[in-house]
DNA sequence: GCACAGTGTGCCATGTCATGGCACAGAATA
DNA sequence: TATTCTGTGCCATGACATGGCACACTGTGC
């Protein structure tokens, strides 16, 4: 199905670019004119782009891949269960709050409450975010399997900040540390003016299926509202494993 | 591009049903099983689906759909811009806000804001309400050349409540109310328990290119409220227009 | 135990239809 | 007027999508 890799290919290309016309696109893609020209009409007639209000001949996106992907992303009712938890959550903490699903080797956002303070950290839906440097990524990493780590570690980690951790065993004691306290914390190790407080959402032992997180300026995040914050954000999660038939605890029944 | 086109339908089928298998979704797309498992493997070769964890032969979607739709919706900038505004216009009213921008004979839902209020009014992303039965579809409407109105009225208009209005006299009427106050107003006309309060954002004279409401429970939803939020909301959404370089008013100026 | 009705997957001859080079039309330069 | 960008249209070639069919597997019921 080649042809359908390239009309997506386009698809991807128009979203990220948009509005863009066939020529620099057929450029970009390394593809023939003539090619995209008919990925661009086929995407059209199947309500995917249109052309740009005013000019006919540079695209746009439709809303079809919002519809598409709204209903989509995580386990079924994954959001709708969120969705109120997240609410009370952000009434406790007063700050923006996350939830993000495992996703290969990273975590990507699929919702988002803002805080209603003036200082706020902003990211669209759909953002990936790299599992060991951010508060979602490592608290579903400690409560993955091992196997889910080393294969993490095969590579080197990237470096984003001073802060973010590179050295793999001081990783290992970190992702310890985490499931110890309950929850994951990130000092800007992906932003530097972003700090945040996680816990992950589980769908079985060592199956975490998402992660609630609370944002927060870097300006903002002491000591004690790390501790408040991170209690908040712990029961926010274990609330919602057992709202989506998880009973979490230290002991995880098997059925029957 | 037959195959793209049923690719694309093949996906749009596992958003909203997924999780599914192959059989189910030849059956409800009327396609061959073959043709159906290709489109599978073609997709999730490409990213946008993989299958169900734990079960190989039921199919999800990624994230792939959400990170294009994410940046992909409206005029460039638009939800940068708004996202603030919309912000300020939560705090005012400590309701939930909406953006939305028309997309053929319809208003697609692009971003949202929630009311901290423990009644809300929650709706995905991406989806599409009616121009004649809601107030951001008025408000875009009011702000719309006759033609487009005149082209909506050619068919019957749909009826969703007992207040929905679907005469074309009551329907104009409505809209030249709309433009005398300078905001929409819907009292449960597309769904009984939920009111709102709505004005167009404006790209140009007689072009809406997005539109901003208050969502309301109809039980708070009193007279000394909706012109306190009507006003709020028209504040909004010109200052949002002049933000995208269309300075409002009563007389547009033509270029130079 | 066996038949049966479901799954999902793999194969392959047929001929449809995507390919991509090329030519053309129009716009915006110079 | 010549030039260089746009975007669009055409068409012979042959690659590859098609979809029927067979197979593997699972769970159910007699």
């Amino acid at each position: 199905m080649r042809n359908v890799l390239n009309t997506l290919r386009v698809l991807e290309e128009v979203a990220s670019r948009q509005p863009i016309g066939v020529g620099e696109l057929a450029r970009l893609l390394e593809m023939p004119k003539s090619s995209v020209q008919r990925a661009l009409v086929t995407l059209s007639a199947a309500g995917w782009i249109r052309p740009n209000s005013g000019e006919i001949t540079r695209w746009v996106m439709t809303t079809k891949a919002l519809a598409v992907g709204g209903h989509a992303s995580g386990d079924l009712g994954l959001r709708d269960a969120a969705v109120p938890i997240m609410e009370d959550l952000r009434r406790r903490t007063e700050e923006t709050i996350h939830l993000t699903v495992p996703e290969d080797d990273k975590v990507v956002l699929i919702e988002r409450l803002e805080t209603p303070k003036p200082v706020r950290i902003s990211m669209a839906l759909g953002h990936a975010l790299p599992l060991h440097a951010s508060a979602n990524g490592k608290a579903v990493l400690a409560n993955s399997g091992s196997e889910i780590v080393s294969l993490l570690l095969v590579n080197e980690l990237p470096r984003y900040t001073d802060t973010t951790i590179t050295d793999p065993d001081q990783l290992l004691a970190e992702l310890a540390a985490i499931r110890e306290r309950g929850f994951a914390v990130n000092h800007g190790e992906w932003r530097s003016d972003v700090g945040s407080v996680a816990a992950a959402v589980m769908g079985g032992p060592e199956k975490p299926i998402a992660s609630l997180s609370a944002n927060i300026p870097m300006s903002r995040l002491t000591e004690e509202a790390e501790a408040a914050y991170g209690i908040a954000v712990s029961e926010a999660a274990s609330s919602l494993s057992a709202r989506l038939g998880y009973a979490s605890g230290p002991a995880a029944r098997t059925g029957c």
